[in-house]
DNA sequence: TCCGCATCTGGGAGCGCTCCCAGAATCCCG
DNA sequence: CGGGATTCTGGGAGCGCTCCCAGATGCGGA
């Protein structure tokens, strides 16, 4: 019998065990952080485990552990096509910053229609120890569902539906107070709205501080359009608003992509901008400083937002208490031309 | 002694092997999709799996199999910025709809600048069977030094520096031939381009399409500005473009993005688009269709470039022969009112 | 002194699979 | 009707770790 060829390059546990003098019981103390571990072998393994160029098998730490040392981000079919290729690129970002350096893998899923039942059961079936949902409707059942079987989670963006899961938002409705302040800072005072969709916290809660601050000044609260997060919706928003106020003069658009949409129709019936109609978008995404005129908008950090899920989930994961059960993550106007 | 708890929901091979009255072995035949295995076993099997919900242990596999059952997705740091939001997350689309269905986990690494050889050494160490590398810059070694240690990767972007590695790109060239004919056609003859960093094929493909296209007709091909994939440096190459030749009737830019930037030069000096100066850009991001004037451009098919590594790398591992070394995907005009 | 407790260490079972091997059943051709 | 190839099957070693247990050591208080 010759001696099995291993069929994975690297060292294994053992020799890293070895090479510092220790046991492999010791080796994989260092490696997991636990305590009763001597200062004089931890250095010799940590110094082992250079000089080798160890890295431990996922695999194996995973088959022969409690935990999967793997979170699933989960992106729902909407999310990954409308609001989403920026936003989702920049979260993803963020995610895989905040992991980086932990022996935590990354598993994608997006909602294929199809699998619903499959994907609960993949979730909760041990192969993950948390997920990330970023659940942009809010009817969505998925992360009260996950919830209750007790996996953790954390949700991006407010869910609509009641439930006490923990989740991170930017502070939308702060973002369009601010914005509507600056509206009325300028002197404008027939200030409408094109909203997101009504079954979307991220759209009420913008829709929500519009209100609010144009209450304050005792405006109405009237030129409300609900639309979807695209360029085409948001021009047919625009149209039916100068349907019903031909003399508005400024509207405040839920996201950038819509505004833009907005603009040309505004341009094409030739409608200033500022001059006659200020325009005010939210989430600086690429878009907005490149339009004409360049977009006023709120700023929201998406990398920041992907960060602060994945610290919150690993938080609870290493069993920290007394976590928030929500974040709110700063919004911030942008002042460029269009307002 | 008690019964040891299992940490893990749900059944194990052994169970699904009982149920279907045959030995484990059998079940892990009819998983992988061996041959041998009886019609009458291959069914029973098929039942009992569907009848527990059983769904293999992912880790426990890659322990014992001698593959990993995962590929990696690598996104250079550069990647991730600069061309890359709406096009990366179309990749990245793309690449999960393949995988969908087979037992393959997609990791994602993203160059942190800190990592270069850690990263090298985790791909090359067995975590994984294969890699699809989004390489931009031509110069990059990361591919070569992958494929040297012999790890199956496909390059998505055609790389600069020689080397015999299986890429997937869209038809740049053709694409921008085609627009350049376009604009011929439109009586276009002082017809500029701007294109992309030098040191990208990507920017070079589209360049000599430019080209060609030119010398098709006998045009003259000097009004060239280098620039890189920002409204800012579109913006900028537009303007030295216009110093070169004020009188310049058309101009191909070489990503919709920059192209942002040069219409707003032009409008700001006063040019008409299309009237005095028709612009084609490239890439039908989702920036083309809400520019104004709507911006004629050259569609590529992100989500299907993902989809074509994807499946090219897998068939590589399959083992599959005779495989094209390279693919090119098609591109095509989308006709808007810029030219 | 002797016990208890906290700290540190090594040995070894076993996580759920795949893959090798040996053997049984079936087939085809002379 | 024999014997080799082909098809099918089960048993069991072992992938590289973690985690449990038992034991060794050091320290302070009864």
């Amino acid at each position: 019998m010759t001696e099995g060829r291993s069929r994975r390059p690297g060292p294994r546990i053992e020799e890293v065990a070895r090479v510092a003098g220790v046991s492999k019981s010791t080796v994989s103390r260092v490696i997991n952080g636990e305590k009763y571990v001597s200062e004089r072998s931890r250095q010799a393994v940590h110094r082992a485990i250079a000089l080798l160029g160890y890295s431990p098998n996922h695999a194996a730490r995973t088959l022969a552990g409690s935990k999967a040392n793997a979170i699933a981000l989960v992106i729902s079919e909407q999310g990954s096509r409308v609001l989403a290729d920026p936003f989702f690129a920049g979260v993803l970002r963020g995610v895989h910053a905040e992991l980086a350096g932990r022996h935590v893998q990354l598993l994608l899923m997006m909602n294929q229609p199809s699998d619903g039942a499959g994907q609960i059961a993949y979730l909760t079936g041990g192969h993950v120890d948390g997920a990330l949902v970023v659940s942009l409707h809010g009817e969505d059942p998925l992360p009260r569902t996950l919830h209750e079987t007790g996996l953790p989670i954390v949700v991006g963006g407010r869910p609509l539906a009641a439930g006490s899961f923990p989740f991170v938002d930017s502070d939308n409705f702060n973002g369009a107070l601010e914005a509507v302040r600056h509206l009325i800072s300028l002197g404008r005072e027939k200030i409408a709205t094109i909203a997101g969709p009504a079954d979307m916290a991220v759209g009420m809660d913008r829709l929500s501080g519009w209100r609010c601050g144009l209450a304050e000044h005792g405006l109405a609260v009237k030129l409300v359009v609900h639309s979807d997060f695209t360029p085409e919706a948001g021009a047919l928003a625009m149209e039916k608003l100068l349907g019903m106020a031909p003399d508005l003069d400024a509207v405040f658009v839920a996201a950038d992509i819509m505004a833009l949409g907005a603009m040309m129709v505004l341009q094409a019936r030739g409608y200033q901008i500022p001059g006659d109609v200020a325009v005010v978008g939210f989430d600086d995404s690429v878009v907005a400083a490149t339009a004409v005129p360049p977009l006023t908008t709120v700023r929201q950090d998406v990398e920041q937002f992907g960060r602060t899920m994945t610290w919150r989930l690993l938080a609870e994961l290493a069993g920290e208490e007394k976590l928030p059960l929500s974040i709110l993550l700063p919004t911030s106007l942008v002042r460029r031309a269009s307002a």
